[in-house]
DNA sequence: TATGAATGAGTCTTCATTCAT
DNA sequence: CATGAATGAAGACTCATTCAT
């Protein structure tokens, strides 16, 4: 029973994965779900409250990750000057985005992409508003602790500034025939640019 | 006659206006339309092909608008690296996308976020990759002009940075309450950054 | 006046031929006669009531063909008996179908194959139908002059008969492909069968 | 349940036939199918794909029962030159015929007249296609077993005599009113024409 | 004569969800 | 827990023809 519960819900997640992927959330209809898990229609709506929560599921690990990557980010211990404007510490965010897509590159595809009329429609904008505040917060305290520093940055250039994280995140999506080489080329370039542009705008 | 013909059609156009601005592409019905313009449903057949079409129309104006940007910034007078690395060049290229959204905010947010199920779904990745292109001819003859530049940049990059601009245009439409201060000093910081960045990428 | 009205009609006619001959009756629109014409859609019901007229106006001559031909055929000179069993009565009136096809193919395809929704629909069963009629008057005939012939033929037999023939038209129109000397095996074999199947039938 | 399941399959099919039967497929709407059925418009699609479905499942029976006369008709058996020009064989085609046309009048009448616009649209063309790579086929075989035959029969002359073969059911088909007695002084007639003809043809 | 505008009924099909059993 | 049946609103688009001017 319980365990038969089981193997039918993953197999109505399975199935769901696929059209999901490859249909996103509007183009993927309950009827394919229950024709190709071989699981009766209405059935459906006793594992999953609607088509919205099946989305939820297949989500859910990429939410997961993201999750635990805001919650490192948000880490005390990178409170530090010294980090902040170092290569080391730029590129191990851009690391983390890059495995975090080479992780869930299809989910990342769907969600950015392809959540158009799910709850999930406007989770690109919550995630950028919520980088945003932590981001706003950051420079608050880095203020604190290092007085000198110009932190007198546009809230809105913040915002944007998370927004181009997002960016490169959703491209790197979209472009899978990046071979690994170019993309090493990108960070090179990327780590260049913008840890040349927060110095000059931080006056460290 | 010819009077009225224009009259009905700019009726329907009218309200197809408020109905895709309200609601995207998907969530406006043909039926809606119809009834809030008071012409028959099949009458607007009369007047536009079909919904893309309509569409368009709303669209237009906008796209000449772009389309005018793009021209003016594929200029060879551009072609120019003080122009490049000054903050007056920087600065007008920004002034012109904040016009741009000032003109035609709620056209770029039915465009950019809203076209879904249109010919226009595709549009954002469309411009982005004409910019890319634009911007490595760019670079190429920059490169011809001045040798001693590093153009060795990433191809990626240059997409990257063009998605750049465009995510900056969504932000600035999405966030229709910045204030106009508020959008200077991003636009200060953004150039801060900016420049220092390209500077150094190019070793200028 | 006169003039142009004559050359509007000519032309309506002109589009609608090509129209009628590609796309069928059903598949055929007012409109798209009217665009391509450059006539006002309106302005068309002021030279034919409605569609079905178009159609008319397109097969006429065919019709007129097709009648000259019935005409022919009933003649009183061919009730000879020596006539019917010859392989050139036989001949001559195959050569005579040929030469219809050869004359007013599209106009047969048209209508034979793709009359569905007009009031010609039926035009096939309706020549079959008369053709019946003159066949089994002129057995009656025949009868009359040669008493000793076997003119107990059943009716629906002639029916057949001259449904035979119209199929006959019918593959040829469809077989636009046939090589001249195709056809005229076909045609040797087909006068060889039905001279033979007549001779016996009539016991002449 | 699953009766039901059933029970209503077979209101909607009793219904749609009746429809087709009277109204051919163009003119057979799948509302009047739901409204006469008492079955909710969406539900009929719970158990047909579409309208073209329905019209397979009407037809159904009468493509089996072609597809065994087909097989029949082919059968090595037949390959036997006493047979093909004795009147047993002729008859025994052509009851063939007569009895599948009383079984399957009202189906005939829908498949060869009114199918437009359904996937059936071009059956007879393809039956009498199919038929005629058989009949050719047949005559070469039967070349190889008695050579002294002529069978240097023009191709389209086959065609057009499996055309005429299909001319048959359809007149038959056509004229309900005809008495049995009258049926049977045609097939006498056809099958003394038919046997004279190809005796003549094939020189035997 | 000519035109643009209008009509209105009509087409098939899709979908997420719920209900009764 | 499972199922088949049902729902009902919604979708875009077509067409021959007529009307008012």
């Amino acid at each position: 029973m319980q365990v038969q519960k089981i193997s039918i819900r993953r197999a109505i997640l399975e199935v769901a994965r696929e059209e999901l992927f490859e249909k996103g959330f509007k183009g993927t209809s309950m009827r394919s779900i229950a024709q190709k898990s071989e699981v009766g229609l209405s059935n459906i709506y006793n594992y999953f409250k609607n088509k919205d929560e099946i989305l939820l599921a297949v989500i859910q690990p990429l939410l997961n990750a993201i999750d635990k990557m805001e919650a490192e980010h948000n880490d005390e211990k990178n409170l530090n000057i010294e980090l902040l404007s170092s290569d080391a510490f730029l590129k191990e965010n851009i690391v983390k985005m890059v495995n975090l897509v080479e992780g869930f590159r299809r989910e990342l595809r769907l969600l950015f992409f392809h959540a158009y009329g799910s709850s999930l429609e406007n989770f690109k904008n919550e995630f950028i508003d919520r980088s945003t505040r932590m981001g706003i917060e950051f420079l608050r305290k880095i203020k604190a602790k290092y007085p000198f520093l110009n932190t007198e940055i546009s809230p809105f250039f913040v915002h944007v500034h998370c927004s181009f994280e997002v960016t490169i995140i959703c491209e790197v999506v979209a472009h899978e025939e990046l071979s690994h080489i170019e993309l090493e080329r990108f960070m090179t370039n990327y780590m260049q640019f913008s840890t040349a542009g927060w110095k000059t705008i931080l006056g460290a």
